[in-house]
DNA sequence: TCTGACTGCTACGGCACGTAGTAGATGATG
DNA sequence: CATCATCTACTACGTGCCGTAGCAGTCAGA
């Protein structure tokens, strides 16, 4: 089972995908909205932590890493949806309480998607 | 964010949805298969813990509380899913590379619960 | 050479979870 | 009635993750 992202993680992840390039620790720093402004060492550790779980890649920019995400938020969060299916059993039970559950935009949205899949491997 | 089950939680949840009956701490105790066998007191710490989050509801059955998952199994995957969605922003990407990345099976059963979500509200 | 920025290492408190012991109540049994 | 088994309530503890950060060392630029 895949863990979610912590507060903190989270707000960090969501600050690398708002911006397009990546950004180093100083700029994470900068653009994050806390209510506390945070440490540079604490900002430090979440970014290695995301690195150390593979969430982001980095490279050397002058003498600092820049970190950037492994993948787009909504990939991330495919990639959630599919691991709580995964782990559910019985795929078409869930599916059906899942979309009974959504409103009329995500049903149809969701319509377009799998019509989108079908014409890719029909 | 709702919290994923842990290791023990969830197996105790798929005690409680394998039998049609609510069990007593004893029950979920004997039908457990761990490979250390656990104690008593174990198993009931989990389903309190479990019953204060408000998964399982219990009533008294002679001297012992009897448990009961308030949601089945594809109930509770699917409320996670709920969840991941509304935590995700741009559910029409999210559910675009969710459906991409599903296998042909998985697509025709959304399918039909897209088809009949729409016939139910449409 | 000094100073500021950056990294690596370490630490610590809080919380959730798994694990369980102890104490007390109560029904069953001899 | 005395004892035993069973059940609940309360408490506790280790571990791991997360948020938070300090300290020490290094290195580039003024």
């Amino acid at each position: 089972m895949v863990r979610p992202f912590g507060d903190l993680e989270a707000a960090v992840m969501q600050v690398l995908w708002d911006g397009a390039q990546p950004a180093t620790v100083r700029d994470v720093l900068r653009r994050l909205q806390t209510p506390k402004p945070l440490a540079y060492t604490t900002v430090m550790t979440v970014l290695d932590n995301l690195h150390r779980k593979g969430e982001v890649v980095r490279e050397m920019d002058g003498r600092a890493w820049s970190y950037a995400p492994v993948r787009s938020r909504a990939q991330h969060s495919a990639a959630l949806l599919q691991d709580v299916l995964q782990h559910a059993g019985d795929p078409q039970a869930v599916l059906m309480h899942f979309v009974a559950d959504l409103g009329p935009d995500e049903v149809s949205q969701l319509q377009q998607a799998v019509q989108a899949a079908q014409r890719s491997a029909p």
